[in-house]
DNA sequence: AATGAATGAGGCTTCATTCAT
DNA sequence: AATGAATGAAGCCTCATTCAT
């Protein structure tokens, strides 16, 4: 069958990848490139560990298309959170929401915000990444703009606010995957109420 | 001289272990635990890498040494901001800055941070590192209920409010190591400013 | 084959586990456990040195298990002796050539010998090195009581004798192994004999 | 003082390699060559591990300086059981006797037996050791001659039962240094006794 | 003489990657 | 496609040896 079917072969091959890819952020988030065994990736994925190479030619190219895939993500929930309907406020909170909801959302950050340290990856794709995530805040920016036009948010550079705002949300489901949890964890509303006046 | 002089021999002795764990920070901040190679600390270090194995009995050891260093001296600062003269805004901007201008400090918070969630370590240790960051919470939090007494700091629950502005500091820290920086490096006073109305 | 067959599997991996365990028989016994490279015992088993360990965990774990499979063997035939067809000389010299014939019981013995002054295995391994040795002289001292029965063996305590015998079997092939051979080799029925009257 | 009298310089020199010598005999013996450290020796002989570069240039010399050393001795006290008053049987007696309450000597046996196996040593020592084993053999071949013919040992080449009782010696103390010296100890009379009729 | 800090060669062990089945 | 046996590069760690004091 699915000699017959091209289309079919290279879908469930995309799907195959997927599987794998997923398996691999919490992986990747609790172990870090370096201490990520393909073994545990393939454990996770439910495939022998030498299956992994029929998909991804190398645990760097599969940590940097996990990374890729994670920004790409992130992007389009930013993206569509500017988009709603609604003032700024709204959108922020949703934007958190949708993120903080979503386990892999927030390992996925943890990911990506190592990946930029990380040796044993190309120069190019290095450079990817800091790009990527420029250009995933211009959403958020744009939110604090019409924040601030709106005159419920604080006043300061949209840029900084927003870069305080990607903190937050990193610092606090941080403090979420660690101890701190159990002391307090702030919700989103008071998260993004920080933003605002 | 050395030889005669025990009391001396002893300094030296923890000056040097002293020495390795500095030079450490740098790169168990860049690289994590595990892709951290003893050789690199002990390059760092001006030292052959067996000599390490004289000061630390193995790589896990010198990291939890290092986690346990840092919080320790984390915690200092913390105390030392809540012991201050003056109202909490003070002390708590005194506090963002006496972190943000060392880079050290920077490193360590994110080494510490990364610690609990690494394998290779006693499950003791392991346990010791959440109950620290805890207790270097509690002077922050001080530091916030006095700003609600004082009115300048927002409403809610103190707990909440220091763990926002521990997450704040790490994602302020964590965007200046990495690319944003350069889109947007919010100060200290800004950062402080969120927690007040 | 292999996927379609578990059991063959299975039987695979533990002639593996025998072939890599009477490959290192040699090593350990002209080199002992300290000085026995797991490249050594690889290279004799035909074998990439890290693939040893797919099989044995570590060096010590080869150790222990190559002691254990040797008691064991000597045991058996021990007890084989023992139940042999007629009089206690003639088990005892089965018993004698059976061992002097077989180089890698004569190694065996060798590295049975030292395994229990030796330090990186387990209190418990070490307790149970000796106990299996007293077993194994257990049926030497049935041997050696039917012999006194029979009034062909010297007088004396049956188990004083037995480890006059062990004692025996051991000097001679630890000669044999060195250089007195040149100068004499006693043969089972001399070392038999000097048990008899 | 030392430095006026080279005399008495040269004889302290001699002390201290023998005292190094003599501490390392228990160490050689219990791990072998391989496992033994120096550092290990050193503080048996009470000193700091550089100083005992001072007297020998490598654990290997060290190793064959006491091999030769306890040769050597062994060999003296073989001349000097051959060259008692009495019949052969109490020359062999007092010979296993001496050997066998001298706990060094013991040891010392050990260590020679497997000095010849091993590795590192060059190839000149490596063929001093058996020659040296066989010329120690020849007083015991004229003690076992002399029995003989006091028609009180047994009959064979006086080569072969030396060889013999070499191995019960061996094989005895080497029982002893292990578990089956619990079982049964047998006596120097009793193992002298296996060569008599 | 005596110490012990310092070095680095070498062996153990892990695991990314390949490849026969 | 899928498996896991097999390889070997690379990093941890030990310890023989050197050397400044």
């Amino acid at each position: 069958m699915s000699v017959n079917n091209p289309e079919k072969v290279t879908r469930q091959r995309e799907e195959r990848r997927s599987q794998i890819l997923h398996a691999s952020i919490g992986i990747f988030a609790n172990k870090g490139l370096a201490a990520a065994k393909i073994s545990d990736i393939a454990e996770a994925a439910g495939i022998s560990h030498g299956h992994v190479y029929n998909y991804y030619s190398s645990k760097e190219e599969l940590f940097v298309s996990l990374v890729k895939m994670l920004q790409e993500r992130y992007g389009r929930v930013c993206e569509e959170a500017r988009g709603r309907e609604g003032n700024a406020r709204d959108k922020l909170l949703w934007h958190a929401r949708k993120i903080g909801e979503d386990e892999n959302a927030l390992n996925g950050m943890h990911v990506v915000l190592h990946a930029e340290t990380i040796a044993g990856i190309s120069a190019e794709e290095k450079r990817e990444i800091p790009r990527r995530a420029v250009e995933n805040l211009q959403p958020i920016i744009a939110i604090v703009k019409q924040g601030q036009e709106e005159g419920t948010f604080r006043e300061g550079r949209p840029e900084e606010l927003a870069v305080l705002y990607f903190a937050l949300l990193n610092g606090v489901s941080g403090a979420r995957r660690r101890g701190l949890g159990a002391v307090a964890s702030p919700d989103e509303e008071q998260l993004v109420g920080l933003l605002c006046k």
